[in-house]
DNA sequence: GTTGACCTTGACGTTAGGGCAGGGTCAAGC
DNA sequence: GCTTGACCCTGCCCTAACGTCAAGGTCAAC
């Protein structure tokens, strides 16, 4: 399969499984034209490689993702280690991004939104660190 | 005021304000010899900015924040404005990280852990997306 | 005069590809 | 047999917001 229709396919694009290629993460065979031919182990590597970007994996976890993937040797504990890994990153991202809407929620409500320069927006962001509310 | 006087007096990097330079965000004088002069003005400045990127604004709503800051006829209604659409790219942003976490949570919950192979998050991330929950 | 701390610019690295240029390949239609 | 359009190839520069390193200039103290 040509690498526009194994794209497709996969939901991904061109670029991106070059991309995969130069890093090392699903090699293609090549034809004598030179042009890239996916198999059907490739195309379930792709398959797989879109699911894991789609939940948040970097390329490097799912390097390892697909490692344990490709392995039927592995230990399911393996598994569950890299996903706890990101719950927690994710769980760390959303506490940091929560606070930061709270914070700019009360903000925006506490801001006119007139013609007037007044502005509790303006004024927290230009205060010093240790008037901070 | 020497850079990584400045720095240190706003938390920011030397690298930072050697960034919003170029970038055209804060340009501080110079004195004979190439060194960078950061004055009142710039200093008040800088602490915006490291406020108003640690309200998460990209360094392109950050100018447009600082103009507005500089600007003592501005409108708060400008303000609000700009805090709004960074309100609305939070709450997408968490609302598509919460999706994640969820079905995350979920398939950790339901793997093993062990040193069995069998793992429903392979499963999940290698099933096709006609079967995928 | 030397040392160490500071300053300068510039180039490259990071993530995960996007976009473009220049050129080769292939299959269809004439 | 030739052209045309759709595909393929590699390679380069671009993104955000700096971090890191390198080579070299400046300054204050000893």
């Amino acid at each position: 399969m040509n690498i526009s229709d194994a794209a497709q396919t996969c939901q991904l694009t061109t670029k991106a499984l070059r991309h995969y290629e130069s890093v090392g993460l699903v090699v293609p065979e090549r034809r004598p034209n030179g042009y890239r031919e996916y198999g059907a182990q490739q195309l379930k590597d792709l398959s797989f490689l879109a699911h894991s970007r789609a939940m948040g994996f970097s390329l490097e976890e799912c390097r390892q993702l697909l490692e344990l993937y490709r392995n039927p040797g592995r230990a399911s504990a393996d598994v569950k280690k890299l996903a706890q890994q990101k719950l927690s990153q994710l769980d760390a991202q959303l506490e940091q991004l929560h606070m930061l809407r709270d914070s700019l929620t009360q903000w925006v409500d506490h801001c006119p939104g007139d013609a007037s320069p007044t502005c509790p927006i303006i004024q927290r962001l230009s205060e010093t660190d240790a008037a901070r509310s």
